[in-house]
DNA sequence: TATTTTTTGTTTCATTTGAAACTATTTACC
DNA sequence: GGTAAATAGTTTCAAATGAAACAAAAAATA
């Protein structure tokens, strides 16, 4: 049995590089980590909501989203506002500084994606997208 | 621009579930981490060598290797040995406990993967097969 | 040979993480 | 209405992680 031929290490070293990459990418350019990266997103696309929402939203634990968004609120990138119908929930939406961040978070994402996508063929890219979306439903 | 759409996003979501997956089920029945794992296999394949070779052989942080060693043989599954020639390493290989977790462990590996890849057409093992490759001499 | 540099492996420290416990509030039910 | 159960979010705790400092030995160099 040989550890590099085995499937799931093989995924997770490979996600682990890109991962990484990302992570190291962000913080030396912006100063945000992946979880802040997430939730940004998130926000963007989804202006006031809750941190319940984001959890399901990013699949990401409410511990690491209760932390991840006093650390944006802290970073002043995010208002927070009182739910009007639900007084031990918060809305959250980006403010000024958070938007102007993420126009310039988003292209340079793009542009990642982009650079990453681009050394595989038209055919390559399909098989991968057909590959996720079977991973995904295989794995629930 | 949509997370759930973005590369970098599924592949780590896509690893994380396999991981876990595996990380959990290795511990309900063998009582043993991943770490520990990729330790064993490479002592199964590579008898007789040392810290700094599994570091290299698993890509693993040499902090990591050195606890995991140590936890391994806590666990009596590794004997140590005095290396001939550097008296600052040791040798480590399976003891007999080791080699009868790896008769139980390997088998249940590979069934492991062989029902996530009996899922996937032939046609669809090549190009997962072709894409990882791509993907790791891309990142390098 | 003596001294500097490199290498192997461990320990210390700070950070990240999430489970579990907790508070505060809301919803369900009698 | 009043009590029990569920829910939103935070804090506490312990475990995992790796960078940096460290000790010991080997290799390189003078």
């Amino acid at each position: 049995m040989d550890l590099n031929q085995f499937l799931p290490y093989q995924l997770s070293i490979l996600s682990l590089k890109i991962s990484n990459g990302i992570a190291e990418h962000y913080q030396d350019q912006f100063g945000i980590n992946i979880s802040e990266w997430r939730v940004l997103i998130i926000l963007y696309k989804n202006p006031d909501i809750t941190a319940k929402k984001i959890s399901q939203l990013s699949q990401m634990d409410k511990v690491r989203i209760s932390r991840t968004l006093k650390s944006l609120v802290q970073k002043d990138y995010l208002t927070q506002s009182q739910h009007p119908l639900d007084a031990r929930a918060k809305n959250y939406e980006l403010n000024q500084r958070g938007r102007y961040l993420m126009r310039a978070v988003i292209p340079d994402a793009l542009r990642y994606e982009e650079n990453l996508l681009s050394q595989l063929s038209e055919e390559e890219r399909e098989q991968l997208h057909h590959l996720i979306g079977k991973f995904n439903r295989i794995l629930g």
